[in-house]
DNA sequence: TTATTCTATGTTAACGTTAACCCATGAGTG
DNA sequence: CACTCATGGGTTAACGTTAACATAGAATAA
């Protein structure tokens, strides 16, 4: 069997209360005391049993991560980012993945409120009432990432997803885009809300009405970008540029206008929204809007042990700012005014 | 405070142990108690302490999970498999990064062990004579994805890398390449030493002599592939086609050879390794040696909870099948030889 | 009938740790 | 010299659950 705290407390003749004191590093023990039992716990290959710890202490240094998907790239960053802070800060990550279902969300939020973490960090559902209700009563601190829910938005961290997706459209149609293809997302998540939100707000901006019958809806995954994109071609659609609810998205129409042969920028502009990690490495490189994902995560454990650690810390809505990415699938201002001139 | 199985046995009139055995489901006790008593409990809101039970039964249905970087989009999708496997059989994964360091890891494991984990899914780092003898004293099983160590190789879940690679050295060795640029990967994992084997394999087949010159190491990562190429090209070193360790090289490479202006697969032929689910988009589409990383994690997962069930079961070094999938970044042999005709 | 086995439940202790409280000793204070 | 107080450590109980054993009554068998 592994090694105990009365192991080390029989080798060294002190007491098992003196020796869990000892290897906590309360000062008011000796050094010599605490040194000898240190020593003595090294030698012996002690590992502190932490469950016992949490079950006593009340206190698990455990964060429930959920997540729709943890192998989406977006959220593979942001729980990168996640795990790195939760680690630095001596917590461990129990991680869930709930693919956008309610149901799954209360199940996970359940499931690791039984193991006793001590905070949640969560990117969830947006619209859903029993799951409203169970965050409204929830005994733990909780923090949402790049997401909110109706009536909790206090919780979230955000990253400017109207304002994000305003500067797509303002880019293009500052510069006369007049049919603009938008590939939305899933409609159950805060994001396509919001985004949604910031592509009315450019199309006002510039006094320009919106063509509903140019807005399609998504997984927010390649393939659907791809498909999307590609139907719209076949059935003749009219359009000089897309912009994409996210990356990927705007991944699987780069494919699909590659094979019709539509040339990007020239003959169509593309934005995508996310700036993942390969995105700068895509042919031709996707301009995109920047979202800083590992810092996200980052913060999000950031504020999350701020609450653990103290109860009457307030809950505010945490803002961070986009940035668009200039790369080659939009022609930037300074060419299209050369090409006007041609 | 949240409610206990105390409560439930004050409300309902049984003993606490009555109250655990109803919960979990005990044969022995009668319908109608059984029935009583989760309904109690639902109504009160039970939450199963999950903590307090492990404690008690030694059994923690905790996995611990550790990888290099759950970012890197390989790892993701394993563990999206880990994930998903664990959390049907009702274990829960904790996860933790270490970016290749031995060190890193060995603290993982430690850590992990202190949480009373019941298994560890790692992807270890190759050679290290200290976490070999930790492994080899552990006293909890443990399954490697992907990789192994030497000495332990029992232990691993492989996915044939020389195999593989040997398949994507064929391919164009058999259609006349001499000039074959390799981009190897880190060199404190299996997967870089088994790959070169592979590469070895294919030149012996083909009675040829490799040049050492034209094996770059790299950290696999999108940049060093960019990098890599970019100092090959521009140190005029000839080579004809590429293959990296991995399909994120790969994207590096492409990108580069844009740069340059240098027609692929007309020009330059591209492999990569691992088969990533943006491959199939990368402009052209990547040529890659695939991998079953879904799969992987779930099998990882399902042999660990045998060993975990069964402390008899043994270890047996699993394999599974690389596949060559043709995309644009190769000429097929159709296509090559209708070329040769002109 | 009486012994035996089942069935359904209760009682007690334990998992490994920490919290809360207690107690000796000796130095410093007036 | 008695008193306080800090220092260094021990004792006991508790966290919430499950394991192991015990038991009372009913059913069955001989």
């Amino acid at each position: 069997m592994s090694v105990k705290l009365k192991d080390i407390a029989e080798q060294t003749g002190f007491s098992i209360n003196t020796v869990s004191r000892a290897l906590r590093d309360d000062r008011r023990l000796s050094d010599a005391t605490r040194n000898k039992i240190k020593v003595a716990a090294e030698e012996m290959g002690y590992i502190r049993n932490i469950l016992a710890e949490s079950m006593r202490s009340n206190k698990s240094r455990t964060i429930g991560v959920i997540f729709a998907d943890s192998a989406n790239p977006f959220y593979a960053e942001v729980i990168q980012g996640i795990e790195e802070r939760a680690r630095r800060l001596k917590y461990s990550i129990l991680l869930i993945n709930i693919g956008e279902q309610a149901e799954n969300e209360r199940k996970a939020v359940r499931l690791l409120l039984g193991r006793q973490v001590d905070g949640l960090v969560i990117a969830p559902v947006y619209k859903d009432r029993e799951n409203l209700a169970l965050y409204q009563s929830l005994s733990v601190p909780f923090i949402m990432v790049g997401r909110y829910i109706e009536g909790l938005k206090s919780h979230s961290i955000l990253h400017g997803d109207a304002e994000g997706q305003a500067m797509a459209f303002e880019h293009l149609l500052r510069r006369g885009h007049k049919k603009i293809l938008y590939i939305a997302g899933p409609k159950n998540i805060s994001n396509t809300i919001d985004r949604m939100e910031g592509m009315k707000l450019a199309y006002e901006k510039y006094a320009l009405q919106i063509d509903e019958s140019y807005i399609f809806e998504s997984s927010g995954h390649m393939d659907d970008g791809y498909r999307l994109a590609s139907q719209a071609l076949e059935r003749g659609l009219f359009f000089t540029a897309v912009v994409c609810f996210n990356d990927l998205l705007a991944f699987g129409v780069l494919k699909a206008l590659h094979e019709k042969s539509i040339s990007v920028p020239d003959d169509m502009e593309i934005i995508g929204f996310d700036n993942l990690a390969m995105s700068r490495f895509m042919q031709p490189g996707l301009t995109t809007v920047d979202v800083p994902k590992n810092h996200l995560g980052q913060k999000a454990v950031e504020e999350l042990v701020y609450h653990i650690e103290d109860a009457t810390y307030p809950y505010n809505t945490i803002h961070m700012k986009p940035r668009l990415i200039h790369r080659e699938t939009t022609l930037d201002s300074h060419i299209q005014s050369l090409k006007t001139l041609e």
